[in-house]
DNA sequence: ATCAATGTTTACCACTTGGTAAGTGAATCG
DNA sequence: CGATTCACTTACCAAGTGGTAAACATTGAT
């Protein structure tokens, strides 16, 4: 995580040399997101924003050192996504809500930030490692919070790690599989996300609520 | 599905030639599957197969119709491998969990072939077309199966279709995100598979089966 | 005004890419 | 057996790849 958050005067050069600095990690998240890393080469992403490629290497030295840096973006920006749902009021059972509601939120309006850590992970090795790194202290931070549900009664006890997991991956599966959607013949409305979306809290509601937990209550 | 089912005379050169378009099909199958379409040259394809690309573009013309004849290969294969649950005998939840149990299969031990249909989703366009309609006949059966069942009230009545690519996406993701495990520090192993199919076993009952269901038993 | 640092471009390079053309040795067929 | 088809290789090629070098313009400090 190199980001720096010390911002420098306003329109200095610094500024706007962060800014376009920003604007091509943007773009390469986007790109690299939506088509792939190895799909999306520094002459594309300098056409898209209108430059050459030589300014992106300018800033970067090569390519996959501008791979590292789109990653710390995505899992910066993933963090600020979901980070605020660990910390909200509620009993265990609107918190998962809430966390559930954020992530087809940002797989709807930001699907290339989800297809993108799912490319890192295809890319795997250093690109993998660092992601991991990146994502620790929101890993860390949400098995803790599971760990006190699960000592408080609120959550079924089991393995915090693969429910996180499981979580994760559900919810990530049914919020992305969009070409499997249209593969069935069902064009993505917004009405069929709402309805996959409760499909889902009831599945996730039936698999982590302790049963004696009276404080949750059931979704639909 | 271009596949010809009839097998010309063993050891005959037509054989031979089958024999060697089947080994690339399966190497293309697993590279394209594993590092993606465009992460895999024709050299590299044809340096794993010991032969030469060119060779490669004796059998198809260019890169773009070897991938649609993978494709054929790989619905082919999944379908071999899944349509057969639709068949089996049992209730229909015991269908529903032998068709998890074999997708789990699957994604243990052909991780290439549901990473493939992934690729081809991302790549869009024909590709996700072809898929489509490689695919047609099975999703087609698969929803009338579903139809039946609700129609016999032994799976809640909701959509066929989003309850399809619901299972599929769920399971698809709690099968195959193994990154995302290693993410939250979980080595992959056989025993952490077989806990995460249980859980998703449980989910599937809790969304699918009819409350007044009782020829369906609940797992675990 | 000057000058150095900075961000960007133009020019270039070695290498890889998908794809073509022509050649070659073996199997098949008359 | 000889001609031919077939599966494949060697030899290329034009376009695109990531990356380097140097020229150039703009800014900010002196």
């Amino acid at each position: 995580m190199a980001a720096v958050i010390t911002s420098p005067p306003k329109g200095s050069r610094a500024a706007r040399t962060r800014a376009t600095e920003d604007r091509i990690l943007s773009v390469a998240l986007e790109s690299f997101g939506t088509k792939g890393f190895d799909s999306v080469s520094l002459d594309d992403l300098a056409a898209d924003l209108g430059i050459t490629k030589q300014a992106i290497l300018y800033h970067w030295p090569s390519k996959r050192v501008l791979l590292d840096a789109v990653i710390d973006r995505a899992a910066l920006e993933l963090i600020i996504e979901f980070d605020g749902a660990l910390s909200e009021e509620g009993s265990g059972w609107s918190r998962v809500e809430s966390i559930v509601r954020r992530i087809f939120r940002v797989a709807m309006r930001r699907p290339e930030l989800l297809g993108f850590i799912r490319e890192i992970s295809r890319i795997g090795g250093d690109a993998s490692l660092r992601v991991t790194a990146d994502l620790e202290p929101f890993v860390s931070r949400a098995t803790t919070y599971f760990e006190r549900e699960m000592d408080e009664g609120r959550i079924r006890r089991c393995d915090s790690g693969l429910l996180l997991v499981s979580a994760y991956s559900t919810v990530l599966g049914a919020a992305t599989e969009v070409e499997v959607l249209r593969a069935v013949g069902i064009e993505p409305t917004l009405r069929s996300t709402v309805v996959r979306r409760r499909e889902l809290l009831s599945f996730l509601h039936a698999a982590m609520v302790a049963p004696q937990a009276l404080n949750a209550q059931a979704p639909r």
